[in-house]
DNA sequence: ATTGGCACTCCAGGAGCAAGAGTGCCAGGC
DNA sequence: GCCTGGCACTCTTGCTCCTGGAGTGCCAAT
C-alpha cells in the first residue's frame, strides 16, 4: 500500500536512467539510493510501476527505463526546482549585460543557454505584433525609394526599402517625408503593432491626395512586416549537443535537426506554451506528447520572456534530459533576459 | 606509360565512391566504366595511384577510396564544371527575388544552397568594414539616448543605442541631432566604413565645444560596429545533412556541429578564400587541409560575394561530396545573390 | 604494356557458448 | 498484509569459430 514509496522508486528510476542512460535494475539501484527495502521489494515497486505504464523494459531480462508517462510524474510531481547558485545567476546577468544589440542578447542568451543545460537552446526573436511602437523613421534613399525603419519596445528594428512612386529628392520631398514620419507617430507611438495597421488606415483619411500613394506605401509594408510569416525569428545554438555519446539519441538526430530546422514548428510550440500558462511558467512537452513528428522522443521545455510574453525561448533534448536543471535554467534565463529588455 | 588511363581511373573511383559510399572495386568499377581494359589492368593502375598517395584501401582486400590528395587532384583536373540547367538558374533567381530584405536574402539563400546541394549551407552576412556608407539615421528615443542607424551599399543596415550624455528633447536638441545627422552624411557618405573612423576624427574637430561630446559617443559606436569582432555574422542552414545515411560521416558530425557554430571558425575560412583569389572563383578546402581541427575529414567550398568580395558564402560536407555539384552550385548562387544586392 | 589465372587475405555475418545481470515468483517471517 | 531471501528462468553481451565472397597481388603468357 505505500504508494510513496513507489513513487521514490520512480525518482530514483528516473535519476539513474538520465545519469547513465543505462536501463536501471533494482540491485544496482539499491546501491545508489537508500530505500530501506530490499532488493525484491523493489521489483516488486517496478513490477507495479511498469503495469501502470510508467516505466518500461526493453525486454525480459534488463532492467527499466521510464517511460514519457514516467517523467511526466516526475516531472509534475517528483522534481523540486533545482535553484541555480548565487555564482550562477551572477554569471548570466554579467554575461548578459555586455550586449550591444538585441541580435546579440539573442545570440548570447541562445549560447549560454545551451552550454548551461548541455542542450539544444532555441530562442524566438521579440514577436513584433505582440510588441508597442517606440519609433516609426523614414529615410529617403534617393530617388522615389525610402527606407522604413520600425523601432519597438524590445529593441527590435526591422526595415523595409518601399518604392514610393514618386521622387523624394528635392524639397518638396523632403517636407512631405517630415509630414508623414510626424504623423505616423503620433498616430502609432506607444501602441501595439497589431493595432498599428488599423489606426493607420483611419489616418489616412486626412493625408492630402498627393500623399497618399507614398502613405499607402509605408503603411503596407508595416503591416506586412507584422504578419506572422515574417515576422517570427528563430535563432539556435548548441546542436553539437544532439550528438554527444550516450544514449541511443544519436540515432535520431537526423529528424530532430529536421524539426529544429523548420522553424515554424519551434514557433508553434512555443506559442502553445504561451497560450496556456501564467507568465513565468516553464512548460515541459515530453516524447510523444511532442505534436511534431521529428520531435518524438525528444523533449522540449521552454517558458516566455518579454513584456506580454513578446517572445519565447528553451531548449530540446532527448527525453532521458535532466529536467530539473533544465527548467530551473530556462526560468532563470528568461527572467534576466526580459529584465534587459525592459532596461531598454 | 598510360598516365591519362590512370587519372580516368581516379576520376571513376572518385564518381563512383561519391555515389555509393563504398570502396569500390577492380571489377566493379569496371561494370560502371567502358575502360576498354582488363580489371588486371585496371588493378595495376590503382596500384600506382595507392603508390602516389591518390587513393587509399581500408585493409587488404577491400576496393580503394580516394585520399584527400586524390579528391584534390580530381577537383583541380578532372572534373568539369557541371553547368546547372535553365530551369535551375531560373528557379533560384526566381526565389531570391521574392526576398523582402537583406535578412530574407541570406535566409533564403543559405535554404536554397543546402536543398541544391544536399550539405550545409553557410553565408556570410557582407562586411561592414568592406562596404560603403549609405546613409546614416539618427533617431532620438528619448532622454539622452539617440538610436544610430547605419545603412550600407550591400542593404544591411545595423543600429546602436548610444548615450548623448545630455539630453536631446528639446528644440535645441532637435537642431543639434539635425547638424550631426547632416555633418556624418556629408563626410561618411559613400566611403568604405573602414575608412569613415578616421575621416569622422578629423572632422570632429569643426564640432562647436557643446556637441562634441554627443558627436564623439555617435563615432565610436560607429567604429566599434567595424570592428571584426562585433560585425561578422553567419547564418547557416541543412545541418540535418550532416546525419544523411550513407558513409562513416554520421560518426563525426558532432565536431563538425562543433565547428560550424563557432562561427569564427567559418568567417577565417571564408576569409582565407576570398584572399587568395579573383572574385568568382570557387575555393575547395578538402579533408585534412582545413586548418581547423573539428574540419578534418570535411570538405568546404566556399566563394564571394556581392560589391568588393563583401561576403562570403558556400557548403559544407564529408570530403566524400559531389564537387562538380557543389562548386556549380556555389558559384551560381553567388553570382545571382551579387546581383540582387547590386539592385537594391 | 596488357591479360587471364591463381593463391592469398580480410571482412561480414551466422552459429554456438558461457557469463552476467535482471526478473518473476514462491514460501516463510514479522 | 507486507516484506524478504532464495531460486529458476530469460535475455543480452561478448567471445570464438567458421564459411562465403569480394578483392588484391603477382606471375607467366601474349
Amino acid at each position: 500500500m505505500s504508494d510513496d514509496r513507489r513513487l521514490e522508486v520512480l525518482r530514483a528510476i528516473v535519476q539513474d536512467y538520465v545519469r547513465t542512460s543505462e536501463p536501471v535494475g533494482s540491485k544496482s539501484l539499491l546501491e545508489r539510493h537508500n530505500l530501506g527495502v530490499s532488493a525484491a521489494t523493489v521489483r516488486n515497486d517496478m513490477a507495479v510501476l511498469e503495469e501502470e505504464g510508467l516505466v518500461a523494459a526493453p525486454h525480459t531480462s534488463a532492467g527499466r527505463i521510464p517511460t514519457d508517462a514516467g517523467y511526466r510524474l516526475f516531472v509534475d510531481r517528483l522534481s523540486q526546482v533545482k535553484p541555480l547558485s548565487r555564482a550562477e545567476r551572477a554569471a548570466i546577468q554579467r554575461f548578459l549585460h555586455g550586449a550591444v544589440d538585441l541580435d546579440d542578447v539573442v545570440g548570447r542568451t541562445v549560447r549560454m543557454l545551451s552550454s548551461l543545460t548541455h542542450q539544444v537552446a532555441v530562442m524566438q526573436y521579440p514577436s513584433l505584433s505582440r510588441s508597442t511602437v517606440r519609433h516609426i523613421e523614414l529615410v529617403p534613399i534617393g530617388g522615389p525609394r525610402v527606407m522604413v525603419v520600425l523601432i519597438v519596445n524590445t529593441g527590435r528594428v526591422e526595415q523595409r526599402v518601399v518604392d514610393a512612386g514618386r521622387g523624394l529628392d528635392g524639397l518638396a520631398g523632403e517636407q512631405l517625408v517630415h509630414d508623414l514620419r510626424g504623423l505616423l507617430n503620433r498616430e502609432a507611438a506607444g501602441y501595439r503593432l497589431a493595432e498599428v495597421g488599423p489606426r493607420l488606415e483611419q489616418a489616412l483619411a486626412e493625408v492630402p491626395p498627393e500623399e497618399q500613394e507614398v502613405a499607402r506605401a509605408i503603411v503596407a509594408a508595416l503591416t506586412e512586416a507584422a504578419q506572422e510569416q515574417t515576422e517570427e525569428r528563430v535563432v539556435m545554438a548548441g546542436t553539437a549537443n544532439l550528438a554527444r555519446v550516450g544514449g541511443d539519441f544519436t540515432a535520431s538526430i537526423g529528424p530532430v535537426l529536421e524539426a529544429l530546422e523548420e522553424h515554424v514548428v519551434l514557433l508553434r510550440l512555443m506559442g502553445e506554451m504561451a497560450s496556456l500558462g501564467n507568465d513565468d511558467a516553464v512548460a515541459v512537452s515530453i516524447g510523444a506528447e511532442n505534436p511534431y513528428e521529428g520531435l518524438r522522443g525528444a523533449s522540449v521545455v521552454t517558458t516566455n520572456y518579454g513584456p506580454s510574453a513578446a517572445g519565447g525561448l528553451g531548449v530540446v533534448g532527448p527525453t532521458r534530459m535532466d529536467y530539473p536543471l533544465a527548467m530551473a535554467t530556462v526560468r532563470a534565463v528568461a527572467h534576466y533576459v526580459s529584465q534587459i529588455l525592459d532596461e531598454n
